[in-house]
DNA sequence: AAAATAAATGCAGGTTTTTGCAATATTTAA
DNA sequence: TTAAATATTGCAAAAACCTGCATTTATTTT
């Protein structure tokens, strides 16, 4: 087999497979590893991959893993974010998790809106407190340095003293199967509450997280009103929960 | 699976939920928790995520920073807060009212100390939050946007039922005869249980609102145990309160 | 076509990287 | 406070890497 043929053949693994190991190519085309590692060199020279150790990568790989900025998912939460403001009206009591979902939604927030929002996340509040009509309520407890927001009893039982009108979560994975799931149990508890103390739930998420799972569950499908990804209400990837009864937006 | 690509699978999944686990991560990719260990090691050091016990964290989610430039007289505000943090040792229950100069405190804290903040002052809790290891508890209430502090009957009982060892108020005027005075009415209320329910109080000012006076009164001066501005203790302005049994620092 | 030259390959050796494990310390949670 | 989970450190084995060199293969020159 020609040097030639032996590289073509190994771009043509790379950019099918955005990977390629410098072993098995070795046994592939019957040739010692050090042939293969001597190919790939001269090969991530010319930038036509990236070389690693035990291997190689495409090179479009790194800006895939390696976004240089969050400007992507940043542009989608902020086109969640205007679906979701347009459920809210004025008056309204609106009780909000955190994340940076509903970070965007709360920077989205249009001037003239006045309502009352309720929530324990600390960056959220920050940008409530910067509009000048809408009344902010904190739920006090104990600050959770990992989600930046309250979390304890005392942030239950708030909650569950009130009766807001809406309620919006940013959620972290979302299957048919398991429902709304999470990764921080003391988050969990309070979304729970949170869901049994609103008339109607809206549940925000990029739609990475659709079809995903975490370990711990929050509630079933069925209990929530709304759904709101970046992707348009018929895209086939939210079919399924149309299908299921959930308002999808 | 080569190294690069487990790590890209970290970073996409820090990216999407803000947090992950070592011991998860380890068995999603069948390797070593020392080996997911490392590669953490390797992403925080060059910034791509913050690690922290048992997994990591997202670094944009980390990073929300109060906008609080331009405060007045903040070199003597400084000067102030090193002061009050010499009265702050491990262990320590600390109640603090809102003002720049309890920011200026927060601020400044260093970075060994554990102990825990309580406060409804909302720019002090963003401080406190990003402090490796204080805890921090949120008095939950309505925010007043002037003082972007809670105000409330919520907030009030919440400090009636506790006792701190120790609470710094940042004042607005305080004189011989007057004692602290303060121009907001909530504000009083909140400064009024704050005194009430803490071992010592420490009261914030700088020199300029010595021997001046607001509407509302919040105590006499006999209330306070010590005071701080950014004049030595033996400065002629701060005289008649040593004189008074207040301790001047 | 044969000889000379250049390029490519495989191999031996020694080096570095990666990984998992064990013993010990540290941190967290009950 | 103790017990459990997580970190750290040092170590060792395996895999991958690099270098120089001899051998083979391809290309050019005569």
């Amino acid at each position: 087999m020609l040097k030639r043929e032996r590289q073509a053949y190994i771009l043509r693994q790379v950019n099918l497979h955005n990977k390629v190991l410098s072993n098995s190519l070795s046994t592939e085309m019957d040739v010692s590893e050090d042939t293969i590692r001597r190919d790939l060199h001269e090969l991530s020279e010319t930038g036509k991959l990236i070389k690693v150790h035990g291997g190689a990568l495409s090179p479009s790989f790194n800006k895939i893993a390696f976004p240089l900025n969050n400007v992507y998912a940043q542009t989608n939460k902020r086109i969640i974010a205007q679906k979701a403001i347009s459920l809210i009206s004025d008056g309204m009591f609106v009780l909000t998790s955190g994340g940076t979902t509903i970070i965007e939604l709360a920077r989205a927030l249009p001037q003239a809106l006045s309502a009352t929002f309720i929530s324990g996340s600390i960056p959220a509040i920050v940008e409530y407190m910067n509009h000048p009509t809408i009344d902010v309520i904190v739920l006090g407890d104990k600050v959770s340095k990992v989600s930046k927001i309250t979390i304890g009893a005392d942030a239950l039982s708030r909650i569950k003293n009130l009766k807001a009108d809406i309620c919006f979560l940013g959620i972290n994975a979302i299957d048919l199967e398991h429902g709304i799931t999470d990764n921080d149990w003391d988050v969990v508890q309070l979304k729970q509450q949170m869901i049994a103390s609103s008339q109607k739930v809206v549940c925000l998420t990029i739609s990475e997280k659709i079809n995903s799972m975490q370990p711990i569950h929050v509630c079933a499908v069925n209990k929530i009103d709304i759904l709101i990804t970046e992707l348009p209400a018929d895209d086939p990837v939210m079919m399924p929960y149309v299908a299921a009864g959930i308002t999808v937006l």
